[in-house]
DNA sequence: GTCCGGGGTTCACCACTGCGAAACAATTCC
DNA sequence: GGAATTGTTTCGCAGTGGTGAACCCCGGAC
């Protein structure tokens, strides 16, 4: 969703309804006026006059932020997994693993419901399954998904961990 | 909680430890650094050199969305421990021990009913609370919650302390 | 004061298990 | 034929739970 900009105070009549509407919104502030007192994660400021770059940097977090907020993933009917205006296409089993992964976004999922989800008649081997989430986890990857491992519990389908440091391993 | 003043990108260094505390943070940018891009509410930074009230307002900003968010963590049915939007799994001697802090969180437990809600049978030898306890407190530090021990009664949990101790014993 | 002991922390090590990943073979689809 | 898809085997590593031991800190005995 794109980013408007308001003209602080003096365009301050929209934005009763920019902030009712979910919309993202960058007030510019004026030399003379005080900034505005908002906690709303959509919302910033910039103090007049300000560098191209710095506007472009809050605009940037902003989207950021919006695109971060609701964005859920969904897989049509012809197996596209879409997330973010971007898609990539998914091969049979991955797409039925997709399904079931899909449906409790941000949740585990079992081991046992993902291979009875992708092999109603029985899985072939113990380690099919390992295998083909691996080879989901690097299709979803440029998606800006993920596959967690939950440690004899299943597996979780997330946003990846941008820029999260520290992690051993 | 207070908002802790960084210089960009001069001190980057204790940021990651802010970010992974949940501490509110504004950074300074230096008038020929760019600025940082990320999407935490609870962060934000300003163009130096700024106006006093601009620095004051984005302080203000941060400390009412810290104030605002004031969470309890939560353990749900699949061993995850969840904190401030971000979670952990837990091995299942780890979640039974979780299970009894979180649900007297900020309140100490005593070393026999943790020992009791992870071995019901009987612990397998004294030292085997204390390694676990360790080893909890290791995983939980990267979503900001720590283990205090309270010397010769127990173990409590809380929302990390970043500075100096807030309370006195 | 010094010494000592209980309580707590941390480390190194072991056995065990679950999962990751590469490499290869077999099959299907265009 | 060539690429994509799927199944299989194999190897190795990382997570897990337990144990013993060294160490540290604090408070009480002396």
């Amino acid at each position: 969703m794109d980013v408007v900009l308001v003209r602080w105070p003096e365009e301050s009549e929209h934005l009763t309804e920019l902030r009712a509407a979910g919309v993202p919104r960058l007030l510019l502030v004026g030399p003379a006026s005080a900034p505005p007192a908002a906690t709303d994660p959509l919302e910033d400021w910039v103090r007049l006059p300000a560098e191209d770059r710095d506007v472009r940097a809050r605009v940037a977090t902003l989207e950021a932020r919006a695109a971060a907020g609701g964005a859920l993933p969904s897989l049509d009917d012809d197996g596209l997994l879409r997330y973010r205006d971007r898609w990539v296409s998914l091969s049979p089993v991955e797409r039925l693993l997709a399904v079931a992964l899909v449906e409790r976004y941000g949740a585990v999922v079992g081991r046992e419901a993902l291979s009875r989800q992708a092999w109603p008649d029985g899985a072939p081997t113990r380690n099919a399954l390992d295998v083909h989430i691996l080879r989901l986890r690097r299709r979803i990857a440029e998606l800006g998904l993920e596959i967690r491992t939950v440690r004899s519990r299943g597996y979780l389908l997330q946003a990846a961990a941008t820029g999260r440091a520290g992690l051993a391993s």
